[in-house]
DNA sequence: GCAAAAGTGTTAATCTTACACCCATGC
DNA sequence: GCATGGGTGTAAGATTAACACTTTTGC
């Protein structure tokens, strides 16, 4: 950290070019629908980006932790709260921004659409399906990017992708998402022997309803995955080291 | 990224809060010495962390790309050129720097300590091994922590180490590195096969000299591997798309 | 009874681990 | 000649990949 902030704090003085850059998180927000992964995106405002869409995103507050502010901006955009969240990387060239110098932190975050959607039926906000995607407003189309591909890395090894689901579900739409996410089609016999060795899984004992074929069995995450809802501040409070 | 910015510029007129977050880079320079990785660290000229040690770093500036401030930053303090570095995470919890609001992004860097040790006699300056460091100034062993953390997954992977190693090494000492970074011991026969099955080796067709004993074949990495020179602004003017 | 998806096991191939002996050099 | 580390192969175990048939439901 700054050895040299002492400097840089005298030169405040003369200066404020060192507070002259501004800070913001951007929100990569994944749901599932239809067997697609989607991103929620917003229109972009900004006349140089006009018919872009845009990550919903904003400057991060003076007395804000950095963690909290992406729970913020879901919250304020869409009502959404209790999600999962991560942050994946800090994009900060110098022309990234046509109004200025901002340096902004990408975070992901996983929701499942049905049970947000009545929050987020905002016009300006749309699900876009990931693969249709081909250009974003600022350079959003390559922290999208970004995060996906972190997020193809965690589901591998992490239960993390429930968060995409609905509180139950069969083995096949989780199969179903997997494939969604990687791009690629998978066993379902080996699909299933993995899933079950992670033991991420309980069995409800209940089965699918109303579907035109034999039903499957449903499946919940293990509560003890389902840790999504402290911002970065209830964290400290609640594990103070 | 924030649709609000403009919300915000004019807000900017009336309080400068936005504007009142400084940014850095910290940069967490491993080096490998003595079979024990080892971390560059500065004295701390805080008051708050008299008698700490810290991570080199500082504010990013305004003109500069935030991924060439840790290699600004490197060579101010040290002199090092030509690095390998990646961005790890950023840090921003509120009450991390004493003296105002900084957020930092945290960089590992992989060095050469023998060739780069004249750059580096500056006597605030001491390469400590990472299992002797028990407290950081700042939350300096936070960011410590969670980079050695990436570095391990990382070299399980990519071939990066031997930017900590001269141009040519032995296998032991490449299996000593290993062993050094992930804090175990390993296999020689099984070590050997694994990575010249990676591919990533040339043999020089020399043998180590001045040992007391059977002296071992040397190596060096295959050059497509030794891409650590290029600022990101390099990288941009070399490489647009 | 037919369409659609659920459910299930075995085999081959690959990767990983454990392990021991002879060799080349300096002293 | 002895101490030190260099160099090498094989067998057992674990993991992964490929693959097909029967079952249950709605219509």
């Amino acid at each position: 950290m700054p050895q040299s902030l002492k400097t840089a704090e005298i030169e405040k003085s003369t200066h404020q070019d060192y507070f002259n850059i501004a800070i913001s998180v951007d929100c990569v927000i994944f749901g599932y629908e239809n067997k697609d992964l989607k991103v929620l995106l917003i229109r972009s405002d900004l006349e140089e980006f006009e018919g872009l869409w845009s990550l919903l995103g904003d400057l991060i507050r003076p007395d804000e932790d950095i963690e909290d502010a992406p729970y913020r901006v879901l919250k304020e955009r869409t009502g959404m709260t209790n999600v999962y969240l991560e942050q994946v990387y800090t994009f900060g060239s110098l022309d990234r921004h046509p109004s200025g110098r901002v340096i902004t932190t990408a975070y992901f975050s996983l929701v499942d659409i049905l049970h947000h959607q009545t929050a987020s039926n905002n016009n300006e906000l749309h699900w876009h399906p990931v693969s249709d995607i081909k250009d974003l407003a600022f350079d959003h189309k390559k922290i999208l990017d970004t995060c996906i591909e972190r997020l193809r890395e965690k589901i591998m090894e992490q239960p993390i992708v429930f968060n995409l689901l609905p509180d139950k579900f069969s083995l096949r739409q989780l199969q179903d998402l997997y494939e969604a996410i990687l791009g690629v089609e998978l066993d379902r016999r080996n699909f299933r022997k993995r899933i079950m060795l992670k033991n991420w899984l309980v069995d409800m004992n209940e089965m699918e309803e109303d579907v035109p074929h034999r039903p499957g069995k449903l499946y919940k995450v293990k509560n003890i995955y389902k840790n999504k809802t402290l911002t970065a501040t209830a964290k400290e409070i609640l594990f103070a080291d």
